[in-house]
RNA sequence: GUCUCCUUCGUCUAGCGGUUAGGACGCCGCCCUUUCACGGCGGAAACAGGGGUUCAAUUCCCCUAGGAGAUGCCA
């Protein structure tokens, strides 16, 4: 038997990180089964699906990777196979008319509510030998078994049972004729030839009502796999405050796909003590029976640290090729400069965007008085003597090498008897504008001769400037 | 209300009858250090509660509490 897994989300709003998540299990089981990853776009409801939507799904399942095996699949392309089913199991005396308005049902339902008992329709045209009312378009249900009990064998529930009171004789069609979601998507399954159908938590009321519409077409019943949700940081439903952006804003904010990725992937499956790894590992690894009952709460920081260290192990071509379109003007000359001092940002940058601030003194001349009043305090009385006179003694250094420019430095601070603090610090606060520098002979000597000196200078001129 | 599901450090989790209950993030301390980081070392921190079953329960069963989802002619 095949397996064909399907992502299905409906594109009334952007990927959000639940639905990544969703995606990506379904991808890494597919890949870890060699079978296949199917993209479906649940767009019956046309009242709320939207273009916009549908791109940003595609836009976000393409910056994370998760491309699917076959072109994307639209639901509401196969509206006319969702009828068809309906017909023949109208024939086939597996599902009936039922003439109860909508105004009627939502009456019976505030009474049922009352008595505190579970509305369920009460079966009223199911069997009923009395003539339709001329003016009430009609509804197509299923019959539902009233008695007994409907069990699933959930691959992350578990063994799931409801009894069939429960049920509820579902809409297959709506008055206007159009087929419900319950409808179509077992259909598509079915026609996609679905093996596994992992989805959300939610979903998992849904799949007893599915199962017993997969039994009257008569194919056999894909598995189930029901994932907890993931909720925001305080315990609650994901809302936008907390976390259920679409991975475009992640992407936005400057995380690394494979480091989100690999924190969905660690929220609600785990391997043994693995934290962090690869996709490839992920696939060698994914097991649903890894995958967590319990639902789990989105931890930034985690990302945060997650992405830090993506970031430090990134390639740097990889890395570089991200962040020089991401400051929009920029010479080569600046280039040059984060070529070179690529490997000590690495290592205090935690989003692609921090990347940017922190290399931006490669590419910009920080600005008089320092818009960081941190590092504007690190500036004392006697600093623009003391840079000049540094300028001074770099000047006459031939071979421009960070030993030679440490070496210097150091002389120079030894035969004045300076504190190194006292020299250091400033020097740091001219040339880089902020505290959170590399070292500062490594930036000096990729700042180059020429270019140190200006900016060690510029106080002393400002002074006399003025 | 009813039905279904869930419950190990603050968070993500390991555990699958006998463990000093392990790891990761975060937090705290120390080391490294010219700043900020990285890194290294160490620390505090959990089995929701109550009953069973068992020689032995975090692990199996039941109850309670708390949480979530569903209860649509939405998906």
């Amino acid at each position: 038997m095949s397996i064909n897994v399907r992502f299905a989300p409906s594109p009334t709003g952007y990927l959000h990180i639940g639905g990544a998540r969703t995606a990506l299990f379904n991808y890494l089981f597919a890949k870890h089964n060699k079978g296949n990853f199917l993209v479906r776009i649940e767009d019956t409801d046309k009242a709320r699906s939207t273009q916009e939507a549908v791109n940003a799904i595609k836009q976000g399942l393409d910056w994370l990777g998760l491309s699917p095996d076959s072109e994307y699949i639209f639901q509401s392309d196969n509206i006319e196979k969702h009828k068809e089913v309906v017909k023949k199991l109208l024939d086939s005396g597996k599902a009936y008319y039922c003439y109860t308005t909508p105004e009627e049902l939502s009456q019976m339902r505030e009474e049922a509510q009352k008595q505190g008992i579970q509305f369920k329709y009460p079966h009223i045209w199911r069997d009923s030998k009395e003539t339709p009312p001329k003016d009430v378009k009609p509804v197509v249900r299923i019959k539902l078994p009233k008695t007994g009990e409907t069990v699933i064998n959930d691959l992350v529930q578990g063994q799931v049972t409801v009894a069939n009171e429960q049920l509820d004789d579902f809409i297959l069609l709506r008055s206007d004729g159009s087929p419900t979601y319950m409808l179509s998507v077992v259909v598509d399954d079915i026609d996609m030839n679905i093996s596994h159908i992992i989805r959300g938590d939610d979903h998992l009321n849904n799949a007893f009502r599915q199962y017993h519409l997969f039994k009257a077409i008569g194919v056999d019943i894909p598995k189930f796999a029901h994932i907890p949700l993931i909720y925001g940081e305080d315990g609650k439903k994901l809302s936008k405050r907390h976390g259920a952006l679409g991975v475009e804003q992640y992407q936005k904010m400057g995380y690394l796909a494979d480091a989100l990725k690999n924190y969905l992937c660690r929220l609600g499956w785990s391997h043994g003590d693995n934290e962090i790894f690869t996709q490839q590992q992920a696939i060698e690894w994914f097991d649903l029976k890894n995958v967590g009952k319990s639902p789990s709460r989105m931890d930034f920081k985690k990302l945060e640290n997650l992405n830090a260290s993506y970031i430090k192990q990134m390639d740097n071509q990889e890395l570089l090729n991200i962040i020089i379109p991401m400051f929009g003007k920029i010479d080569d000359i600046a280039i040059k400069r984060i070529e070179k001092g690529i490997d000590s940002i690495k290592s205090r940058a935690t989003t692609v965007n921090d990347f940017t601030t922190l290399c931006d003194f490669y590419v910009n001349r920080p600005s008089f008085p320092l818009s960081d009043e941190k590092t504007q305090k690190l500036i004392k009385q006697n600093s623009p003597d003391i840079l000049e006179n540094v300028a001074n003694v770099i000047k006459d250094i031939d071979e421009w090498s960070e030993q030679n420019i440490e070496n210097t430095i150091k002389l120079f601070i030894e035969k004045n008897n300076f504190k190194f603090a006292e020299v250091a610090q400033p020097i740091r606060a001219t040339i880089s504008g902020t505290t959170k520098s590399p070292g500062i002979f490594e930036i000096i000597n990729i700042l180059g001769k020429q270019e140190t000196i200006e900016r060690l200078t510029k106080l002393s001129k400002n002074k006399t400037d003025s």
